[in-house]
DNA sequence: TACATACAC
DNA sequence: TATGGTGTATGTA
C-alpha cells in the first residue's frame, strides 16, 4: 500500500511536473512570439490611430508571419535580447538593495546643474509632413482619396494613407500581409522623383522662416524661428508655426504637423496639428512625466523593452530611476537617457551634414549560385560607382553585406590603402572580400 | 580595423 | 511568392 501510494505520488507528482513544464513552454513560446509581433513593429499600438482593433490585427499578422524564416530569425534575436535583460535585471536588483545615498545625491546635483544649463532661449519647430508618400499620390491622384491606400509593394510599404491605418496597415509592412488585413486596399508604386519634388519645394517655403533650417529627412525639417520672431514681433510661435504650416498647404496642398518646443520636439497633434510646448522648464517637465518612453526618437523597440522590463514607461520614470541607468548602462546610453528625462533635446540647429558612407543594398531571391552572387556584386557595384560619381566621392574602405536565406545579416569590410571610386575597382574589392562566399560552400 | 547591433525614416 | 534601402552612432574585440 506504501509502496502503492508512493508510487501514485511519485506518479502524480511527475505527471503535474510534466504538465506544468508543458505550460510554462507553452505560455513561453506565446508571450516569445507576442514579443517577437512587438519587435517587428507591426504593434499597431505605436503611433497612428487608437481605434483600431490591437488583438484582431495581431492575430491577423501573426497568422500570417508565424512560419516565415523572418519570424523565426525575429525570435532568435528576441531571444538573446532576452539573456541581455535578464541579466540587467538582475544587476538591477542588486542595486535597488543598496542605499545608494551617495550616488543619489550625486545625480541630483549632475540634474540640478543640466537644470541650470538649459537653454530656453530658442524657439525650435519641427515640421513633419502628413504620412507624405501616401498624400503625394492623393494629390496627383484624387481618386485615391477616402480610400484605403498604400505607397510600395506586396512586398514592403513605406506608407499608408490614414483610412489605410484604420485597418492596422502600417509603413514598414509587407504589402501582402496588409492586404489580409484590409483586402480592398490599393497599393501604388513609389515615386520617388515626384517625393523629392515637393520635398524641395517644401523645404523652399520653410527657408523664409529660418534660412538655416535642418532637413532631418525627406519629409522632416527642424528651424529655429527665433530670428524670425525677434524681426517680426507681432507674432507669436504658433501663429508663425500656422502660417507656415498653412503656406505649405496653399502652395502644395500637402498637410504637415508641428512641434513648437525649446529643446523636444515631438508630434503629439498629428495629422494635420501642431502642439506647443511653453519655453518654460516645469511646463517641460509636466509634458515627460507621463509620456512612454518609447516615443522619444532614440528609444527604440528593444530599449523600450530593456527599460520596460525594469518598470520604467515613462520619461517620469525614467528621471527617477536614473542613479540606476548610470550603474546599468554604458556611458553614452546613460548621457543620453538622461537628457531625454530632462527634456534636454536640441537648441541649435545645424545643417552642416557631411556624408560619411554610401551604399547601394539589392535583396533577391534566394540562390547558392556563385554566378548569380557575382552578378549581383556587379550590379550594386555599377549603381555605387554611379552614385560615387554623381558626388565626387571616393573612399578606401569597402563593405559588403550580405543578407541570408534565414535573414541574418553579415558584413565582411575591408581597408585598403588608396582611395578608389571607379566601378571597376570597387568590384575587384568587392569580390576580393569573397570569403562571405566561404559561409555558403 | 573589423564586425555586430540599434536606430530613424 | 513574398519582410526594403540609406545612413549614422556605438560597443567590443
Amino acid at each position: 500500500m506504501d509502496n502503492n501510494n508512493n508510487n501514485k505520488n511519485i506518479n502524480n507528482n511527475e505527471s503535474n511536473n510534466n504538465k506544468d513544464n508543458l505550460c510554462d513552454i507553452d505560455d513561453k513560446n506565446k508571450i516569445d512570439d507576442e514579443n517577437v509581433l512587438y519587435r517587428l513593429s507591426l504593434n499597431p499600438n505605436k503611433g497612428g490611430l487608437q481605434n483600431v482593433d490591437k488583438e484582431k490585427i495581431n492575430k491577423i499578422i501573426y497568422e500570417v508571419s508565424k512560419g516565415s524564416a523572418f519570424f523565426k530569425n525575429a525570435k532568435e534575436k528576441e531571444k538573446a535580447h532576452f539573456e541581455k535583460i535578464k541579466e540587467i535585471k538582475k544587476k538591477y536588483l542588486f542595486l535597488k538593495n543598496q542605499p545608494m545615498e551617495y550616488e543619489k545625491q550625486q545625480m541630483k546635483n549632475i540634474m540640478n546643474k543640466m537644470e541650470s544649463d538649459r537653454d530656453l532661449s530658442q524657439y525650435i519647430v519641427h515640421v513633419d509632413m502628413d504620412a507624405f508618400y501616401a498624400s503625394v499620390e492623393e494629390l496627383d491622384n484624387p481618386e485615391l482619396k477616402n480610400k484605403p491606400m498604400a505607397v510600395g509593394s506586396k512586398s514592403m510599404l513605406s506608407t499608408a494613407n490614414y483610412e489605410a491605418r484604420k485597418y492596422g496597415v502600417r509603413s514598414a509592412m509587407p504589402g501582402y500581409i496588409a492586404l489580409k488585413l484590409c483586402k480592398n486596399l490599393i497599393i501604388v508604386p513609389t515615386r520617388f522623383e515626384r517625393y523629392h519634388e515637393l520635398s524641395h519645394q517644401i523645404r523652399n517655403i520653410i527657408a523664409n522662416y529660418d534660412p538655416d533650417y535642418c532637413p532631418a529627412s525627406i519629409d522632416e525639417v527642424y528651424l529655429n524661428i527665433t530670428n524670425f520672431l525677434n524681426d517680426n514681433p507681432n507674432y507669436t510661435p504658433s501663429k508663425v508655426t500656422e502660417e507656415l504650416r498653412e503656406e505649405i498647404y496653399k502652395q502644395t496642398r500637402l498637410t504637415a504637423s508641428a512641434g513648437i518646443a525649446p529643446n523636444i520636439c515631438s508630434d503629439m497633434n498629428k495629422p494635420n496639428g501642431q502642439t506647443e510646448l511653453k519655453n518654460c522648464t516645469d511646463e517641460i517637465l509636466k509634458f515627460l512625466k507621463d509620456l512612454p518612453i518609447g516615443k522619444v526618437s532614440g528609444i527604440g523597440k528593444v530599449a523600450e523593452k530593456t527599460l520596460n522590463e525594469l518598470g520604467i514607461k515613462t520619461c517620469g520614470e525614467l528621471k527617477e530611476n536614473m542613479v540606476y541607468i548610470k550603474e546599468l548602462f554604458k556611458p553614452s546610453s546613460y548621457q543620453f537617457l538622461l537628457s531625454a528625462s530632462l527634456g534636454l533635446g536640441r537648441t541649435k540647429i545645424e545643417n552642416k551634414w557631411k556624408r560619411k558612407s554610401i551604399s547601394v543594398e539589392r535583396t533577391f531571391s534566394n540562390t547558392s549560385e556563385i554566378q548569380k552572387l557575382e552578378d549581383k556584386l556587379h550590379e550594386i557595384s555599377c549603381k555605387l560607382a554611379n552614385d560615387v560619381k554623381k558626388e565626387n566621392l571616393k573612399g578606401k574602405s569597402v563593405t559588403l553585406k550580405l543578407k541570408t536565406s534565414s535573414f541574418e545579416i553579415l558584413t565582411r569590410c575591408l581597408t585598403i590603402s588608396k582611395y578608389i571610386y571607379q566601378q571597376e575597382d570597387l568590384y575587384k574589392v568587392g569580390k576580393k572580400v569573397k570569403f562571405i562566399y566561404i559561409i555558403f560552400f
